[in-house]
DNA sequence: CTGAAAGCGCTTACAG
DNA sequence: CTGAAAGCGCTTACAG
């Protein structure tokens, strides 16, 4: 039963049926003008072999598939809610949604991926495509919709207020009595990570602080780029109190490598995370964090894209998304503030 | 630059280039036997167009096409945990991944959806395909794993050792003093409801506690199904000290159910559940549950139906893998045995 | 109501 | 070294 040798295709149920293929497609597909006794045998013999269409022949021949296609370049906790997301938009739409990750380049930045396998899909497959976080502009011969789009980009496009977010964590700092504040930005071609080092400037600059631009480590967004960064700002005779990293990954990483050279959090050293994914809750202490639901990005890239192929989206289509603070265990005061 | 009209196909860089398709080809897939010059004039061609293959076409033609398939029904973090697994295995292995999703039944089980879209799939997109928790047996004409595969499955599958984990729960519970243990049961056409099920029975049994059939709801792992299940069994007067469910997702609703009737957990009621999902550690109280790893399992499905497609695989293809109690805040002696 | 034929975008023997 | 032709599994005008 596991293995069934050849695939049955639309010629052996026509062979089977009597008929010719242009019938049984005919069936397969409700066309009207089949007689009743051709529809009754065509759909036996279907039955009798386990027919199925195949997808990609299907979709080689037709110019409308219903199946919507994403594009990712990793599947880390970020991509899984995203996901979730879009489905939830995505049900009872009548549109399937194919995910293409892509092995060889798995949870590493390679330019220019997200172009080719949005063409290889967009040629017949899908009939318009999400893509997360590409590394930089995109097109397509069908409609896309970005999740977190590269800086300038002017495709259809979902993100968060990344600007208010990041602000919000540095006066949240501020407020504490923190001064001395680290920064580990993020790959700077995504407006996500523009946006998040201008917030940290722009709240700096506003409470009269200067940027001192050696707190700011250039990490790339994997959360492994964070640990020497995190290290070299640590390692410094006048470390700074906290540490802003622009994702989570990178955050719980400064957290890890803050903890092995004996410092304690926030005791020692306060660290502030982006994006709320779930590992953060978990870490001890809570990592304090700007949830940016990508669960709703992930719907609202999914409802845009719907509308766009079906050409009855109205509306701006560079969507902004709020976002909030969340504090949790991983800020404090700084020591200095509490007296010798 | 968004849309760019009608897709490049390789007729157009053919006909830049002053080729035949059929060299064009060649170029494209590094074939023997073009000299240089052609090469570099459908290069040019290939960049100036922006041309790439079409995924579709090149699968109709080609017998095999270096992609895996993943079918699933739904999209919860249990899926997600499962797909971490199968990227990882498939990192580096030339393989790249395509998750087929429908919309349509997101979230609900219908009965043969999975051999539905392993087919379309298999005909020609696909090497292989990993199915996850199908509703029954499968078959496909290329090597399938299944992931939690029905009872009686005899195709390649992975699954966790549900029988130990499920007696692991009983008797954690039968130790903390607990007599009267409701049971919310899983899909039962599947091997892992089944086991879980029949886990329980075995270690109530073996401790010499009468199996009571009224205090067993039958559920089917949607999260939703136990909502009524915990209610009645909760309901009674005399109640058991303590529910466990299938699965977290269900024994969650059960939480939620016990705190709505004024219940406290795990003072009047203990509740366990099972998988380890992401939620049943930020659960308040934890779920005490079972770790099936869902990583692990989608990582060992990913790395058989890689060596199956290459033929190289040896060993069975039924693999068990181990589970793990994990104890957290939601259990505990039921108060009875602490005296009034 | 039904079938023969063309064609979707590719690849692969087969000639030359 | 290169091209014309057949064909992968379908769908869709076009005839009849």
């Amino acid at each position: 039963m596991a293995e069934g040798g050849a695939p049955v295709t639309m010629s052996d149920v026509a062979r089977l049926a009597g008929v010719s293929t242009a019938t049984v497609s005919r069936v397969v597909n409700g066309r009207y003008g089949v007689s009743a006794s051709t529809i009754a045998q065509v759909r036996s013999a279907i039955e009798r072999l386990g027919y199925e269409s195949s997808l990609v022949a299907t979709s080689l021949r037709r110019s409308r598939t219903n199946v919507l296609g994403l594009v990712t370049h990793s599947f880390q906790s970020y991509t899984a809610e995203v996901l979730k997301g879009v489905m939830e938009a995505l049900s009872q739409s009548g549109f399937d949604l194919i995910i293409y990750a892509n092995s060889d380049l798995y949870g590493t930045y390679s330019e220019g991926w997200e172009q080719r396998h949005l063409t290889r899909l967009s040629g017949t497959l899908t009939d318009g495509c999400i893509v997360v976080t590409p590394w930089g502009e995109v097109r397509s011969s069908t409609p896309v919709v970005v999740i977190d789009p590269a800086r300038d980009s002017t495709v259809p496009s979902v993100t968060a207020d990344n600007l208010t977010g990041a602000t919000a964590v540095v006066e949240h700092l501020l407020g504490l009595g923190h001064r001395r504040i680290g920064f580990i930005a993020g790959r700077s071609n995504m407006a996500a990570a523009w946006s998040r080092e201008e917030g940290y400037r722009r709240a700096l600059a506003e409470a009269g602080v200067p940027v001192d631009p050696t707190l700011i480590g250039r990490g790339d967004f994997n959360p492994e780029s964070a640990v020497p960064l995190a290290r070299a700002l640590l390692d410094r005779a006048d470390r700074p109190t906290a540490i802003f990293a622009a994702s989570d990954g990178m955050a719980l990483k400064a957290l890890e490598v803050a903890k092995g050279m004996g410092l304690s959090v926030p005791g020692d050293l306060s660290v502030v995370g982006f994006d709320n994914i779930p590992e953060s809750a978990l870490a001890e202490p809570g990592l304090t964090t700007v949830d940016q639901s990508m669960y709703r990005l992930g719907y609202e890239a999914a409802r845009m894209l719907k509308s766009l192929v079906s050409g009855e989206w109205e509306g701006p289509t560079q969507v902004v998304l709020p976002t909030r603070l969340v504090v949790r265990g991983s800020t404090a005061a700084p020591k200095s503030l509490l007296g010798p």
